[in-house]
DNA sequence: CGCTTGACACCGT
DNA sequence: AACGGTGCCAAGC
């Protein structure tokens, strides 16, 4: 559980508006598993606390939520924090919150 | 030459 | 032991 742990520290501290990408966790954490991270966010134990649809793929993309089921609310939660979205891609470039 | 799709690799739960 | 909310690289169009 500490490795998903320090997963939801960062994710948690993700400002309003703004979105990072699995891979910027891994590389923060200094280590490859990016899929651990999304296994985190998965079993995510406080999604209240944690915004886990503020985690997006490094290409933009939303990746998944929920079983890639629940991507359209994602969407619509990005979208109303601000964050502009295009086709189901995210301007990284614009909302790339760096860590 | 640039973009899109597919396969393989990594780590943790 | 298998799966998962990925990433990167290579090939094809």
């Amino acid at each position: 559980m500490r490795f998903s742990d320090k997963v939801l520290d960062i994710v948690k501290r993700i400002p309003r508006g703004k979105v990072v990408t699995y891979k910027a966790i891994a590389k923060k954490l200094n280590t490859k598993a990016y899929r651990a991270v999304g296994s985190a966010l998965r079993n995510n134990k406080n999604p209240v606390k944690i915004p886990c649809h503020r985690v997006v793929n490094s290409d933009g993309s939303l990746g998944g939520y929920k079983g890639k089921l629940g991507s359209k609310e994602k969407v619509r939660l990005l979208r109303k924090e601000g964050v502009e979205i295009k086709k189901g891609n995210i301007d990284l470039i614009k909302y790339f919150y760096k860590i």
